[in-house]
Formats: structure tokens, sequence, C-alpha cells
DNA sequence: TTGGGTGCAAAACGTTTGCACCAAT
DNA sequence: ATTGGTGCAAACGTTTTGCACCCAA
């Protein structure tokens, strides 16, 4: 299995609650929190702690499988980092969260180091709207 | 006072508290969270008490005077919405943040909207990576 | 067997809320 | 005088931590 060898290659031991989380994070569209995890681990057939699904989350992102997101929701969520570089959409209507595929911001990234003798390493972009169904209803 | 008269023109009542914060505020050169603003209050002469700190901060935001800005910490920042639209530059290792003039995202908006069929109505972009001082200190 | 992973309970942290009181208009 | 602002205390949701136990290696 894919997350078995992932485990294993960032010398974390194999567990059902790891195995569980990088399935679920594997199948998921957009960036989801630990309260919405620990619901899919659960209804999957495996027991877990909260304070064990955030102890998990925190190793998953210091050994790069995960990628923190952070919103104006006063909580985190995480997405699989092997995703390729991308931004979010959030509708502030009704919430839904849209993966925006790569739009070139390196080459902005490189005139700042330049301008500013700053050394960028990543970036976060979010675009904050209304999704396409809720522009349908605002307009009706 | 610049301040009294952006109350008013709000319907918010003057108060020693709000002046003190709007002037903090003004005199920040980056974003500043809540309780660094209690303390730059206090500082100032004039006791709070920290839900009427976010209370104020939450009808600033309601009224545009301010801007919430939201980093990697798990806390609220603010800065006064009459700055220039611009973005932040923030050090991972000693955490100073740096202002970024504007970069035109904007015609990016406008090619989402048309493909994605959305209304994108603001953003959030922020840098990370090592600062002037930073980036110098660890070439040593 | 041994060290890392887990559950439980408690606590930290940022933030919100209810209520009585007080102050700006 | 009336409305809205404030302080206090309690509560909230998210996240962290300490400790004893358990299980993957």
């Amino acid at each position: 299995m894919d997350s078995f060898y992932l485990l294993k290659t960032n010398d974390l031991k194999v567990t059902p609650i790891r195995t569980a989380i990088l399935l679920i994070l594997g199948s998921e569209k957009g960036p989801i929190g630990v309260s919405e995890i620990i619901k899919k681990v659960e209804a999957s057939g495996v027991s877990s702690d909260p304070a064990t699904v955030f102890r998990t989350m925190n190793s998953f992102v210091e050994k790069k499988i995960v990628r923190p997101i952070q919103l104006f929701e006063g909580k985190v969520r995480y997405e699989m980092a092997g995703l390729a570089d991308h931004h979010h959409f959030i509708c502030k209507n009704c919430g839904v969260i849209q993966d925006i595929s790569d739009c070139n911001i390196s080459s902005l990234e490189k005139e700042i180091d330049k301008e500013k003798k700053v050394q960028i390493h990543n970036h976060s972009l979010a675009f904050f709207g209304l999704c396409k169904k809720c522009v349908g209803l605002s307009q009706k």
C-alpha cells in the first residue's frame, strides 16, 4: 500500500490511525480540518482520540507529508503535500473550498528576493468571494 | 484628531480605548495581534479588558476600519484598512513581518473569475522565508 | 524488549458571550 | 435619558501537554 511506504520512509510506525488518516487525506478534494478527520477516521471503523490526531498531523507536517492551510476559521486544515503547487478559493457564502491550479507566483518571488534581499521559500495565496453556485443565487 | 472622525463617521462612540487602539494601529509598521494591542494600550496609560479589545477589533473589521490578517500562528493580526493593497513577508527564523507592495494579482483574479465562473472579492497572499538579516546569518 | 504511539484528563490559548454597570451622546 | 461601551466571569473550540499504558518494530 502507498501509505505504508510513506510512513516507513519517514521513520514512522505503521498504525491503523495513521493509515486511516492518510487514506482519508488522499481521497479529499480540498484541505480538511482535524474535527472532520476524526469523524471520518471513526466512520472507517478505527477509534481515535483528538490528542492523537493532533499529534499525528503535527508529525506529518514535520515530515512534510502534509501541508497545513490556514484560512479565516480559527483552525488549521491539512492537505497532502504531494499535490502540485496550487491555491485555494473560499466561498464567503457557503464555505466551499476549491483548488486553483498553479499561477506562476514564482517569477514574482524572484523579483522580491532581489529587491528586498530576502530568500522566499514558499507562499500562501487564497482567494475569497462567491462560488459559481452562490453567484447564481445572488443574481436571482 | 484623525481617529476622532474615523470613529464618528462610522457611528462609533469615541472612547479612550478605541482612540488608543487606532493610535497604536496607525503607528505600527506591520499587522499586530490582540495581545500586543492590549499591552500597548496599557502602556499608553489606558486600562482595558481583553473582551473589550476583541469586541472593538470585530467592530472595526465590520466597519472596514481595519483588516484582519491570518498567518500561521493560530491568532488574528490587524492592520489599518486604509493602507494600500499589499502583502506580507514573514521570516521563518526571526518572525519579523515585512510589507510587500502591490503586485497586480488583480489581473490573475479576473482570469480565474472567467475560467471558474466565480466572483473573487479579495485575496490573501503571504510569503515565507528568510529576511535580509537572517539570510546573512545563515551564510556565516 | 524497547521506544514510539495512544488514550485520558487537564490545561493552555485565542476568542466569544451574558450580564450588570457605566459613560458618551 | 437612552444607547452603546465596558469589565468581569464563564464558556467555547482548537490545540497542547503530562502521564500511564500499549503495541509495532
